[in-house]
DNA sequence: CTGTTTATTTGATAAATATCAAAGGTTTTC
DNA sequence: GAAAACCTTTGATATTTATCAAATAAACAG
């Protein structure tokens, strides 16, 4: 299990032994059952969490309703960008929607860590630069792209989302009402 | 100059001297008169660039309309985020609105540098954390805020922008028509 | 099973924003 | 300082999406 995930982290940049030692004396692994959160509100986001498998959703309220920001899958990372990197209380929460087995990833020990084994360092650069590069794209995604453009792209990068999670999940991410969403899919 | 540049980088992660003295070396410094690219379309965005005066203006282009992405203003930083990250032919380009001087930090030779000198490594992960939390937030608004609330938001954050700028390019960064904008400026 | 809750769809209407067309304003240029 | 180019506003209309209300459909608990 731990195998598999140093090789994912290997992908965003090698890793030489000591680099894969310290990561190890740094995860916990923790499985958690459906329903349970992985981050609640309130609390600060200290960790980078690998689903190792699973399936969990982020959300936050906004005005009383459910906001869903963000869908982790098996073998996908999540955190609270804005709690993790500012040491704020987290306004969003990480619940899983199926029994999840996750590997937390150490906050100030990765930190301190870093500052002295490169790889390291050079793996959270790279990371953060991918979700960055990410995050522009999504961006300019919704700000360009109709409710109907939008869905379709998720049905084609994500297409098990949607058999998983209840539609309303869904339009918050997407940022719509869940009438528009179900007018949406009865055009297709 | 290069001292206040340096107090901007120290602002984001504390700097020794050693850190200093090889961010110095690795810097270059250009006068670009108003209406010149800092970067061009097609080409690989090899630095990350901070106005130290002047101003400037991302944008690309879109079913052949021009998008505006970002402003930067003077002590500001710009680059087009996936072409430096990625390597590859910028669709981004970057031109100044204003005579402007520009410091070219040099990607390749920062990324070597901050593998062996714990400081540089330290900057580039608190600057890209930066900008995903900026990114992030920028994302939730341009979601959930009608375009009259991303106006005013822009009005109170950057009020120096709309002095400066054509409202078409304002418009095309809030994601609308330029008509509406100008509907919406009426209403205010 | 069977009632109860929860999730999804449908309908009618309203609000926000886009589109197309044209009219006024500014600024620039010679 | 007049023509040209560019920028901004205004009007009429169409499209997209939200809102509110209700009807089905599906999942769940006893």
């Amino acid at each position: 299990m731990i195998d598999a995930y140093l090789e994912i982290l290997d992908a965003f940049n090698p890793l030489q032994k000591e680099a894969r030692a310290l990561i190890e004396s740094q995860i916990t692994i923790k499985d958690i059952p459906k329903g349970d959160f992985i981050l609640q509100e309130g609390s600060v986001c200290n960790h980078i969490y690998f689903l190792h498998s699973g399936f969990a959703r982020q959300f936050y309220y906004k005005n009383g309703k459910e906001i869903t920001e963000w869908f982790a899958a098996s073998k996908e990372f999540c955190f609270s960008i804005e709690s993790y990197f500012h040491q704020t209380p987290s306004k969003l929460m990480i619940q899983t929607l199926e029994d999840s087995t996750v590997i937390f990833l150490h906050r100030d020990a990765y930190m301190e860590l870093s500052k002295i084994q490169s790889d390291l360092s050079q793996l959270a650069i790279k990371m953060f630069a991918e979700s960055l590069v990410f995050s522009q794209r999504r961006m300019e995604h919704v700000l360009f792209e109709s409710a109907k453009d939008r869905y379709v792209h998720l049905l084609e990068t994500k297409p098990n989302i949607i058999q998983k999670v209840p539609l309303a999940y869904i339009a918050s991410f997407l940022g719509i009402t869940q009438e528009t969403l179900s007018r949406i899919r009865g055009q297709l």
